[in-house]
RNA sequence: GGAGAGAUGCCUGAGUGGCCGAAAGGAACAGUUUGCUAAACUGUCGUACUGGAAACGGUACCGAGGGUUCGAAUCCCUCUCUCUCCGCCA
């Protein structure tokens, strides 16, 4: 969420790049510094008659304990209407407080001058491409045939126990699962992350403070009897960590890594494009969060980008960076780098990590701030990026390094699966 | 699920109608002392909005929302959350 005193001070500013996000609704910036003028303008008239009051009450205070009694009446007397019309003043604010708010939530951040234009995905950049075209016979198999050949994930299983999307992974598959989530979280802790188990399901103000409520629930499942949503993605509840917190700026930066299932409902996504496991409702993540100076958050962003792509090298597979168009962001995220990897036999780019910069949006909205070195509070930045999403390396690794013998495990996961093979 | 207790500033914690934006201690920051560290001493030390060039003012906030009153951290109502005991249980 954008600081209503920062749209205030720099509207033109703020118009222009919400236009290369390809946000319709500009007009609601002229109606939002509207309504914060007459709510401040309000608020003002209502702290002299309240600036009143108060005098009027200490006086009665005064002149009763002095024991002038009939003054004190007189007083009192007097004051009885104020109360009535700094309630309505409260009411008028009220009201303008939450058009404020309802259009503030709809506002999406503002996106990074690197940026490039562009309102789909055609038009990201791409801003690196490492490895080679895996050397595949004609006969190479799409991930979901291998699965089934080496008997390693269920489709039709999951399907009956939950649903479509819900895989079953067994024996070596699951074995893979698990190499890869310790391979991640390993790596993650040599680089600095301190590792944690957040909660899977979150609540409405957690939802709130990391932007995927309000007008995202849709793709969330919710759990109604308890009022709990399964977390998307962790950086969900890790994020919230520090909500309506005040950190050490020597803490800086802050990085947290964290595994969890993410669960997401996907309504409106089928076809062919989502068969195996290239969309799934429930898969497993390592997640990075860091929360960091506002001066050094572009740093950081640039340090998560090169560490994921270390892993990818590590895992011997083909990827590009993208960076995102301004259309093709995420509501909260001011500058975005998505990571895909090539499975080969789809002859597919597959989305693997999505690593951003939100700035201030969350933190405003999460209330997480830091004393500067002057002694003001401000704002910290928050960061996060997927390190890495589970099923597409999970595909990838499956087509691209299938044999006739089998699928060659990447040798940076062996020590962790304690098989080469998976046959 | 049943019964009870509580929610105050970065933390601990006092405060039951006006002199309370809030004692005290701790932490933090600055200074004095010191060979260094520690200790001691002195000072500073809430947030948001708002007026002002600034100095310095105004308003709001003691879990949230209502109410009583000239006046509420303090009294009343509702809600949320936390803790304790009992029950159930991985």
């Amino acid at each position: 969420m954008l600081q209503i005193s920062y749209i205030r001070e720099n509207k033109e500013k703020v118009i222009e790049a919400l236009q290369k996000r390809g946000f319709r609704e500009i007009e609601k910036i002229e109606e939002l510094i509207r309504l914060d003028e007459s709510k401040r303008s309000i608020q003002s008239q209502s702290d002299i008659i309240a600036s009143q009051a108060n005098t009027a009450a200490k006086q009665v205070g005064e002149l009763m304990r002095a024991g002038k009694r009939e003054e004190a009446e007189a007083i009192k007397t007097n004051s009885s209407n104020y109360k009535e019309q700094i309630k309505a003043f409260a009411e008028d604010i009220a009201e303008l407080d939450q058009k404020i708010h309802d259009i503030l939530v709809i506002i999406p951040n503002i996106p990074h001058e690197s940026v490039p234009a562009g309102l789909t995905a055609e038009e990201n950049e791409v801003v690196f491409q490492y490895g080679e075209d895996p050397d595949l016979s004609q006969e190479a198999l799409p991930h979901w045939e291998l699965t089934s050949k080496y008997d390693i994930i269920d489709f039709e299983l999951g399907t009956k126990i939950a649903g479509a999307g819900f895989p079953v992974y067994k024996g070596k598959g699951a074995k893979l699962q698990r190499a890869l989530i310790n391979f991640f979280l390993d790596e993650a802790e040599k680089a600095g992350y301190i590792e944690v188990q957040p909660p899977i399901v979150i609540n409405e103000a957690s939802g709130f403070g990391t932007g995927q409520l309000p007008d995202k629930e849709g793709q969330m499942y919710f759990i109604g009897q308890d009022n709990l949503f399964l977390i998307p993605t962790a950086e969900v509840p890790v994020t919230n960590i520090y909500r309506d917190s005040i950190v050490k700026e020597a803490d800086f930066p802050i990085k947290h890594c964290a595994y969890t299932p993410c669960f997401r409902r996907e309504a409106g996504s089928y076809g062919a494009h989502v068969r195996g496991l290239n969309r799934l409702h429930q898969f497993d993540k390592v997640e990075l969060v860091q929360i960091t100076h506002p001066d050094q958050s572009y740093q950081t962003l640039e340090e998560m980008s090169s560490y994921v792509q270390t892993l990818l090298k590590k895992l011997g597979l083909k990827y590009r960076v993208l960076r995102l168009c301004g259309g093709d962001m995420g509501f909260t995220s001011a500058l975005t780098y998505d990571m895909e990897v090539w499975s080969a036999a789809q002859k597919r780019w597959l989305e693997v990590s999505s690593v951003s910069n939100f700035e201030t949006f969350q933190s405003n909205r999460l209330k997480v701030r830091f004393k500067d070195e002057n002694g003001k509070m401000q704002l910290a930045h928050t960061l996060n990026g997927s390190a890495l999403a589970l099923p597409r390396i999970v595909a990838a690794i499956l087509e691209n390094f299938q044999t006739e013998n089998g699928v060659r495990v990447p040798e940076a996961l062996q020590a962790y699966t304690r098989f080469e093979f998976i046959d």
